[in-house]
RNA sequence: GCCCAGUUGGCGCAGCGGUAGCGCGUUCCCUUGACAUGGGAAAGGUCAGAGGUUCAAUCCCUCUACUGGGCACCA
């Protein structure tokens, strides 16, 4: 042990661990009947990517809970797997075709541009998991236990599904105004769209009236879209706007002419009162077309191009368009005003691009009665968030609901299970050739007639006419369909295995609150819906790891830490524990590297106190029991402290408050053990060494085992070289064995005892630091209490004071004898003289005395209000006044002792 | 606009009815045989502001001001 290094150095012990476990397969779970199961299915993260700090916290997170669980006895699984991630997974790869090829998906077609996606998935879509090794994961991921949402199992669950849903009638295709992405040229859900403010422009446009009149002004921030204006609306209530409806007006640069119809839902004071109806490019205008019966015009294509307007327009990009509008508005004196204003403007959440509102046929999930067994669960808490404060939001968001658009106009994901006949459904169909020339389906319609079949594969037989020629429909389902049934599909639903059996419902959720709706929501509905039981009943929300300055790490800001890289420079461990130390529920972490290199250091002390009490340990013989009883006030009080950090840990990682279960663990091993207990365990290995190394060991083993589901490394190499005293071969994972506070060693009689001892000791350090003594230099000191318990304590344990205080003569008593030249320093009642001959600074003594002075006096006036103050002491609970009482008296001796001591400096 | 969080020493954060703690940083002393990735000590805060409840408020309530976030069709 003497030539082991001085510093741990994790690389060696990682590499050797992470081969073990795989090798061991420890991490595998199994269908135990009668044991009890705790099951956590990960976030399947999308196959585009890398690992992040946001993984890293989550994942770390998801660690602790599953190895501690193990440790306490239940069949932890942890089910890993990935997601195909839909829209941003092609994006990516549409990109790098771009980049790398020059070609774009419609160049290669679609049966080609599915092959590339594929062998990207089998080359890279399991990068993410080989990282998961060198964080030191619990996670399982031998190929055949690793799922993916497209994979034959999961492809299953999501027909099965689409065909319950297409049976009850929840999944319908409609007509509707949709979000639409211009850039990623598909529709949206609601929840897919982000709302980012921007400064735009209110334009102030006049239309002339038909018959050459004045006609009337609107405002608008998107003049672009006047080509498709089908009428001008007033608020029936306005004043400035009576008995105009009815009437006619041009819209300029053109020489359509619309009416100006009254409708309530236009704001009263607004703009200028009158807006301007757009049916086809705004879902508020849709609807009060709809009302009116007005025609629905698109000028904007699904590429964001204009069409349906004038020549000049036609083709042009909607951003060039409505700059030009505008100048053409103005040079024909259209253009009435222009106005800053702020406008929270829809962006798609994977391209960023301004989302159209964009009408056409879509398939849709009918939200109502698949929301309200989830809302039923979330509000009598059957299903609860930590932090709680998501509930509210999650119950609003599943009260105003609108149903679902799950058709995605992609090529990577789900295939849409529906088959047209061409021969009945052709009317309904449109064709187009790709560029490769064949025959693609470009437009389906159930207003003209297509007649969808819910077929998994291609029906053989037309079952209206008999018809044998098929074709699919072109769309595929939201990434976040197959996403939903993740914590059934992961077990094989509909299938009914063992292993859904036993495993399902899960235990808990671990995820960010940033996909709250899209995913959480979605996985309880398809949970309730097909097995009647929540799919978990907890739901762990966690953090945002941002930069240290507090901004969201991002590529374009440069501010993105790599986990990686930081467990390179640090060790996993290190890495591990700094997130979790910050890992308040509810918060999100501001991450700075510093905070490593403390969990470094952390991880350097427990490997240097190890190495200490193996060397004191010399040839002492294992295996070493905990004894049963202290010896000593130390070993009383380290035991308490003990038990209290094993108890806090488990309850706070119980509560997923790893910040309060991670700090309570490094206070202990750091302060109590180390610094004061290891120091007191110093001066009796002469004396009484097995006694003291057995409390050290087992101590030591038992924080390790408590700390092992943070720091799975360190505590596993320190453990294996513990072995020879502990007698524990088994890994901490297969122990079944969480240390358990032992309710007999609380001992608060011994916290108190020890607590005084340790503030005389500090008290007197301060002294010797304060006058430089030099530090080989042993001192005389005397104590003086009259408290008789406190005197006790004190003189049976001299040793301990003249241990950590360095004194060679050490007196105690009611009474002391002051020699002049000494430093007076008061903790609780004990009072000490510090013999500094030679030493002492006199004016800086009696500086310090006077210090002392002021703020007992500050102290004692304060005390004194309050105890007399009748309302205090008819009021206050006793133990209050009792406490104020004592406080007072300490003051008082604290003042005293000063009084005394600068007395007799004078 | 509505809702929710946050505002605590230089920085980052805990705490939460009995006048404040941690980590980092700062200053001083120390290579005392586990650890300088260490030890000992010190300085530094009227707990955003104003009211209220209470014997007592950083902690509970109300309002205000900032800072984040969620939701919302205001063209």
């Amino acid at each position: 042990m003497a030539e082991l290094p001085k510093a741990y150095e994790p690389k060696e012990v990682e590499k050797k661990f992470t081969r073990k476990w795989k090798e061991s397969g420890i991490y595998k779970a199994r269908v135990v009947p009668g044991k009890q199961p705790y099951v956590i299915v990960v976030p399947p993260p999308n196959i585009t990517g890398s690992l992040h700090m946001g993984h890293a916290l989550n994942w770390t997170l998801q660690d602790v809970l599953i190895r501690t669980q193990r440790m306490l006895g239940k069949e932890a699984f942890w089910v890993p797997g990935t997601d195909h991630g839909g829209i941003a997974t092609q994006n990516v790869l549409e990109k790098k075709l771009a980049k790398e090829q020059h070609v774009t998906r419609h160049d290669l077609g679609r049966e080609k541009f599915l092959e590339i996606m594929w062998q990207w998935y089998k080359d890279c879509g399991n990068m993410i998991l080989t990282q998961v090794e060198k964080m030191g994961w619990a996670l399982d991921i031998s190929p055949e236990n690793v799922r993916f949402t497209m994979d034959e199992k999961r492809a299953a669950a999501v027909y099965e599904c689409f065909k319950q849903w297409w049976d009850k009638k929840y999944i319908y295709r409609g007509k509707r105004m949709i979000n639409w992405c211009v850039r990623c040229n598909t529709a949206l859900s609601d929840i897919e769209v982000e709302h980012s403010e921007q400064k735009g422009k209110l334009y102030h446009i006049r239309y002339a009236g038909a018959d050459g009149g004045k006609g009337i002004v609107i405002a608008t921030t998107r003049p672009e879209t006047i080509f498709a204006d089908a009428a001008v609306a007033v608020n029936p209530k306005d004043d400035n706007y009576k008995n105009l409806a009815g009437q006619k007006v041009k819209i300029p640069l053109t020489d359509r002419i619309i009416p100006i119809i009254e409708d309530e839902d236009v704001e009263l004071g607004f703009g200028t009162g009158a807006l301007k109806i757009t049916p086809a490019h705004d879902p508020v205008d849709y609807v009060i077309g709809q009302r009116h019966n007005l025609e629905a015009i698109s000028v904007i294509s699904d590429k964001g191009k204009m069409i349906n307007c004038p020549a000049k327009y036609l083709g042009m990009d909607r951003d060039t368009c409505r700059k030009e509008t505008v100048k053409d508005l103005d040079a024909a004196g259209f253009l009435v005003k222009e106005e800053t204003h702020d406008n929270a403007v829809g962006v798609c959440y994977r391209c960023g691009s301004a989302i159209e509102p964009y009408l056409s046929e879509q398939w849709f999930v009918k939200m109502e009665e698949l929301c309200a067994p989830v809302i039923k669960a979330a509000e009598e808490e059957e299903l609860k968030f930590y932090p709680s404060r998501w509930k509210t939001p999650f119950l609003n968001w599943l009260k105003n609901i609108q149903d679902w658009c799950i058709s995605r106009q992609i090529w990577w994901g789900h295939r849409i299970p529906v088959w047209y006949c061409t021969s009945c459904s052709k009317d309904g169909l449109t064709f187009t050739a790709d560029k490769q020339g064949n025959k693609q389906i470009t437009k389906i319609s159930f207003e003209h007639g297509a007649k969808p079949l819910v077929s998994h594969d291609k029906p053989a037989k037309c079952p209206s006419c008999g018809g044998h020629d098929f074709v699919q429909d072109p769309d595929v389902l939201d990434t976040w369909f197959s996403s939903a049934l993740w914590p059934i599909s992961v077990f094989d639903w509909p299938e009914k295995t063992k292993e859904l059996e036993y495993f399902y419902p899960t235990s808990t959720m671990v995820t960010g609150y940033e996909i709250i709706y899209l995913w959480v929501a979605r996985m309880v509905m398809t949970g309730l819906d097909f097995t009647g039981k929540l799919p978990f009943k907890d739901v762990f929300l966690t953090s945002i790891v941002r930069d240290k300055t507090g901004k969201k790490m991002s590529k374009s800001l440069g501010n993105v830490i790599d986990p990686l890289d930081l467990t390179e420079k640090y060790g996993t461990d290190a890495v591990r524990f700094s997130l979790l130390t910050q890992a308040v529920l509810g918060k999100d972490i501001p991450y700075a590297e510093e905070s490593v290199v403390g969990s470094r250091n952390f991880c350097n002390k427990i490997y240097n106190a190890s190495r200490f009490i193996l060397m004191n340990a010399g040839d002492i013989k294992g295996p070493l029991k905990m004894p049963a009883k202290p010896k000593e006030l130390a070993d009383a009080w380290i035991l308490d402290r003990y038990n209290c950090a094993l108890q806090t840990a488990k309850e706070q990682t119980l509560k997923f408050n790893m910040a309060a279960a991670s700090n309570a663990l490094y206070h202990f091993l750091w302060n109590d053990f180390c610094d004061w207990y290891i120091e007191l365990a110093k001066q009796r290995f002469e004396t009484d060494r097995e006694y003291v190394v057995s409390l050290l060991v087992n101590i030591l083993y038992g924080t390790l085992k408590a700390l092992h589901p943070m720091m799975p490394f360190i505590t596993e190499e320190i453990a294996g070289v513990l072995k020879p005293l502990t007698g524990s071969d088994k890994e901490f994972l297969l122990q079944d064995s969480y240390p358990l506070h032992d309710e007999t060693r609380f001992n608060a009689d011994a916290v108190k005892k020890m607590e005084l001892i340790k503030g005389v000791i500090s008290a007197a350090r301060t002294v010797r630091s304060e006058f430089n003594v030099p530090p080989g230099l042993k001192l005389n000191i005397s104590f003086k209490t009259e408290d008789a318990g406190e005197l006790k304590i004190i003189t049976e344990h001299a040793d301990y004071i003249k241990l950590l205080c360095k004194i060679e003569n050490f007196s105690a008593g009611k009474t002391a004898v002051k020699k002049p030249k000494s430093a007076t320093a008061v903790f609780s009642n004990v009072t000490a003289y510090i013999e500094l001959e030679g030493i002492i600074d006199i004016e800086k003594e009696k500086a310090r005395l006077g210090k002392n002075i002021i703020s007992a006096k500050a102290n004692i006036d304060n005390r004194r209000a309050r105890l007399s103050d009748e309302r205090f002491i008819k009021n206050a609970p006793p133990e209050q006044i009792e406490k104020v009482k004592t406080e007072l008296a300490a003051e008082e001796l604290k003042l005293s002792s000063a009084q005394s001591a600068l007395k007799d400096l004078a």
